[in-house]
RNA sequence: GGGCGCGUAGCUCAGUGGGAGAGCGCUCGCUUCACACGCGAGAGGUCGCUGGUUCGAAACCAGCCGUGCCCACCA
């Protein structure tokens, strides 16, 4: 280390990250250690498609979860020498972009309309151009080690063929068809929407009955309806087959009031006998059930609600123009002015709205695209259920199931123009429609003009080919062969469906294989309340502002720490941990850089795996074995360091972040600063070799085993290191060491640790003046030299008579002792010892327990009885 | 209507059959030459309630109470 460099290290007391984040960044992605090669087999290499975040997106906390996670095990394969790859990308998330253009050109006054198609895209690219790179660049400041240099966007040109060939593929098998049907319609988007783009919410609404005169009789039907305007597009009433009311009303017809219209009488199952009256008008062009039952019974199907959410001129001139809601107020006011209202009353019930725009659905019949889901999914429950691809935690895997088993038809059709075109064309002359994946030039038929689709698909068409249309498919690229099938999958459980089901059945479908290995469902990450983070709540969190206030490495901590397998409010305290397990990171390794004896300067590490760092420096110099520790504190903090390798490295691996980030935390805190450093301290500043080595070892190697989930602060220290050979980001990821794993030493040092603590807590509750050191005699076993120099003890034979006990530290008197908490002391040892005893007591001479327990545990409770006596005795003497 | 989850220290959460844990907060004592974002020592829980299984239950079973989420076509 140089001068200046051992300068700034010993004044710097603090760690800063703003100082050195952007700084250790711009290194590893000057070092090109995010963009691997595309070499080799998916088998060798490790890969994982990055979630593609919306271009409009910004970072949230959602996505810093995510990030953590997959930049956890990504580094750690990096650092093992696998090939890996953690591909970067964006959605392009017509909704959302749509959204904010419109709303952009609604402020100038004017509208995509007014604009047209072609103009509207030119400015939804160079919005992208502007603004879609933003999240990329949040992902950063995170320390994400995704390839930067090979971004992907779902309207990239091969991504575009990709969607071309899915299309075509699944059309001339059949599955993709165009259909009148009821969809659901989103006034906020002007576009039809998924069912699963539908969420249904319970509102207050007026629910209204009305008399439907029965035809040739002195009969009314009275129906009961929360949307009265619909009734203009009513074409039948239905009652049960089973109720006896109406079983002779079945067959024939009522007179639909305002309109006049005659309505058949059915018969339906559908139809419950205990609400209202039994009774349900059925009105297929605006409610998905009676959809249902119109198409059973070949009922009309009329429209009186248009796409603009206004009354079409199939509701009669009276009502054309209106809105949904003026008609309803007209109808019911025509209905009561009829005498035909029989009842109003105040009706809580669950109605869908659009998860995007926020707006009520108007479900409607129109003609639309729609995908058939059933023979894709088949494989796709096959793969889950065989475990082909591993669902966790467990629960999710039956979820997912059960939504694959009861699977329908996808509408996949947008009237949006910022998307995937459908890949139809349509020649108006002889009625023929082609699909195709390059652009026909003129009718093959009657060489007439051509017409595309003016529709776009559903975004998450074009993202279930995510993990292989980013490499390349359908040409066989070598990104794909080297990186695909991915290893992978991070995700919220929210798109579990949207996103995750699709996915695997279509890669399954197109390319014969799983398309990752493994989906691990995690946390979603709440607010400090609870409540769910939401920009329109304005509940959300900004993950940037955390990183400026506390660092990335801290953020990336207490996100992991926080997260489970259920949801979790945000912890500012584990954020707060995470920046103080840097900062102690920090100053650990000041002490011990600042003052090794560091003649013995390469890498334990290196020369343990054998191996060479990508990156690294030529592998030539010379390697030192493994510390050979003399001293039993020696043997204690390797073992417990390759414990915690060994454990921490098993969490990880079985995505249980939050244990793997607190036992890596605690054995650094409590073991490796509390008391080894503690201990070894007199060694260090006397420049004993020995120690040197053992604590240079060590702290390579919690370095390294930190990397993954602390980049930033781990690799800035490394950077002091006297082994330092190239960046921590592609050092080895240590293997744990089980020749150093020492169960004897682990007693040992623990007895004195024990012995420590206690002498420490007797000081403290008698109350002796901090720095005294007090006189003792040891009876028995001499303790390890540590435990009288943190205790603040001297041990020596004579003192005259003992006036307390401690273990086997008898305490003689001195003027700082006062005698009298010394003997309150006593009684108040002798007073818990006596409890403890008779506990021991009651429960062995528990004949049940002493009979049916496991040996080992009857023995233990034995000797802790034992002992308890044995220093009762001691302390009555 | 169906499904899943949760209820443990003041707060946020771990803990799946052998004496209740962590972080934060709180109390007391320390400016001890890595760190006051620190060090040492403490206080604080009838583990939602009621039954059951067991020698033994925070943990397993049943019921109840409270609470959250997902799915579902009763107007």
């Amino acid at each position: 280390m140089s001068d200046e460099r051992r300068d700034s290290l010993q004044a710097k007391t603090r760690y800063d990250p703003a100082e050195v984040e952007r700084r250790i960044f711009a290194e590893w992605m000057e070092g090109g250690y995010f963009h691997p090669p595309a070499e080799g087999t998916a088998e060798e290499s490790f890969s994982v498609a990055i979630p593609p975040p919306n271009v409009t997106g910004a970072l949230h906390m959602g996505h810093a979860l995510n990030g953590a996670m997959q930049d956890a095990l990504v580094r750690m394969q990096r650092m093992r020498g696998r090939n890996t790859l953690w591909l970067l990308g964006t959605d392009h998330a017509s909704i959302a972009v749509h959204a904010v253009l419109e709303k952009e050109l609604r402020a100038e006054g004017t509208s995509r309309q007014e604009l047209g198609r072609e103009a509207f895209l030119e400015r939804a690219w160079a919005w992208k151009e502007e603004y879609g790179s933003r999240i990329v660049e949040q992902l950063q400041r995170l320390g994400a080690s995704c390839d930067y240099d090979r971004e992907r966007f779902t309207l990239d040109e091969s991504y575009v063929r990709a969607v071309h060939r899915v299309f075509r593929q699944l059309f001339d098998k059949g599955y993709i068809y165009r259909d009148n049907y009821m969809v659901n319609w989103d006034p906020g988007s002007r576009s039809v929407i998924s069912d699963l783009e539908v969420e249904n919410r319970e509102v207050e609404d007026t629910l209204y009955s009305i008399d439907y005169p029965v035809e040739a009789a002195e009969r009314v039907l009275t129906v009961a309806t929360v949307r009265p305007e619909t009734m203009l597009a009513d074409t039948a009433v239905a009652v049960n087959p089973d109720d006896e009311r109406y079983t002779d009303l079945v067959g024939r017809h009522c007179v639909l009031p305002l309109v006049g219209r005659r309505l058949p009488i059915v018969a339906d199952d559908h139809v419950d006998p205990e609400f209202g009256t039994g009774a349900l008008k059925i009105t297929p062009g605006h409610d998905p059930n009676d959809f249902e039952i119109g198409r059973k019974y070949g009922l009309e199907e009329i429209g009186v609600i248009g796409s603009d959410g206004r009354m079409s001129e199939e509701a009669g001139e009276r009502f054309a123009g209106m809105t949904a809601a003026e008609a309803r107020e007209v109808v019911v006011e025509a209905l009561r002015e009829e005498g035909l209202l029989r009842a109003e009353e105040p009706y809580v019930h669950s109605v869908p709205f659009s998860h995007r725009s926020g707006e009520r659905i108007e479900p409607l019949i129109s003609l639309q695209w729609f995908c058939r889901m059933d023979e894709l999914a088949k494989p796709a429950i096959e793969a889950v259920e065989r475990d082909e691809v591993r669902i966790a935690p467990a629960q999710w895997k039956r979820v997912y199931l059960d939504w694959m088993n009861n699977i329908r038809p996808w509408c996949i059709s947008r009237q949006l123009w910022w998307g995937h075109r459908i890949p139809v064309w349509y020649c108006d002359a002889c009625e023929e429609t082609f699909v195709a994946e390059e652009p026909p030039r003129r009718c093959g038929v009657c060489d007439g003009e051509l017409r595309q689709d003016e529709d776009v698909l559903d975004t998450w068409f074009s993202s279930a080919l995510w993990p292989f249309a980013t490499l390349g498919w359908p040409d066989d690229t070598p990104e794909l062969r080297a990186f695909y099938p991915t290893d992978f999958l991070t995700t919220a459980r929210d798109i579990l469906f949207l996103w995750v089901a699709r996915m695997v059945m279509t890669a399954l479908e197109f390319t014969d294989r799983v398309p990752f290995r493994d989906v691990y469902v995690h946390s979603v990450i709440q607010a400090r309340d609870g409540r769910r983070m939401s920009k329109s709540l304005g509940t959300g969190i900004d993950p940037l502002e955390e990183i400026d206030v506390h660092g990335a490495d801290a953020l990336r901590f207490g996100l992991l720490a926080m997260s489970s397998t259920q949801d979790v409010r945000y912890s500012d305290a584990k954020v707060q941990q995470g920046a103080d397990l840097a900062n102690k990171l920090w100053n650990a390794s000041r002490l011990i850089l600042l003052n090794v004896n560091s003649e013995r300067n390469q890498s334990p590490l290196n020369a343990r795996q054998g191996q060479v760092p990508a990156g690294a420096g030529d592998g030539t110099s010379a390697r030192l074995p493994a510390p050979s520790p003399v001293r039993v504190e020696d043997r204690w903090i390797l073992s417990r360091l390759e414990r915690t390798i060994a454990s921490v490295t098993e969490l990880l691996e079985s995505y249980d972040f939050a244990h793997a980030v607190q036992e890596a935390y605690s054995f650094f805190w409590s073991e490796l600063c509390d008391w080894y450093l503690e201990i070894v301290k007199p060694r260090l500043y006397d420049g004993e070799p020995e120690v040197s080595a053992t604590l240079l070892w060590a702290l390579e190697r919690v370095l390294a085993l930190l990397h993954p989930t602390m980049p930033f602060v781990t690799e800035e220290i490394w950077s002091y290191h006297p082994a330092r050979e190239g960046h921590l980001a592609v050092h080895p990821f240590p293997e744990p060491d089980e020749s150093l794993f020492d169960p004897g030493a682990e007693a040992d040092v623990e007895a004195g640790i024990e012995l420590t603590r206690r002498l420490r807590a007797w000081r403290d509750l008698v109350e002796v003046p901090v720095a005294s050191v007090l006189a003792a005699r040891v009876d028995g076993v001499e303790p390890q030299e540590f435990v009288a120099r943190l205790a603040r003890f001297e041990f020596e034979q004579d003192g005259g008579d003992p006036i307390a006990s401690v273990g086997p530290v008898r305490v003689f008197s001195s003027a700082e002792l006062p005698a009298e908490a010394v003997a309150a002391r006593l009684e108040n040892r002798r007073a818990e010892l006596r409890s403890e005893v008779e506990r021991g007591e009651r429960k062995l001479a528990d004949e049940g327990f002493v009979a049916k327990a496991p040996a080992e545990v009857v023995e233990e409770e034995r000797g802790k009885l034992e002992r308890y006596r044995a220093e009762l005795e001691e302390l009555s003497e």
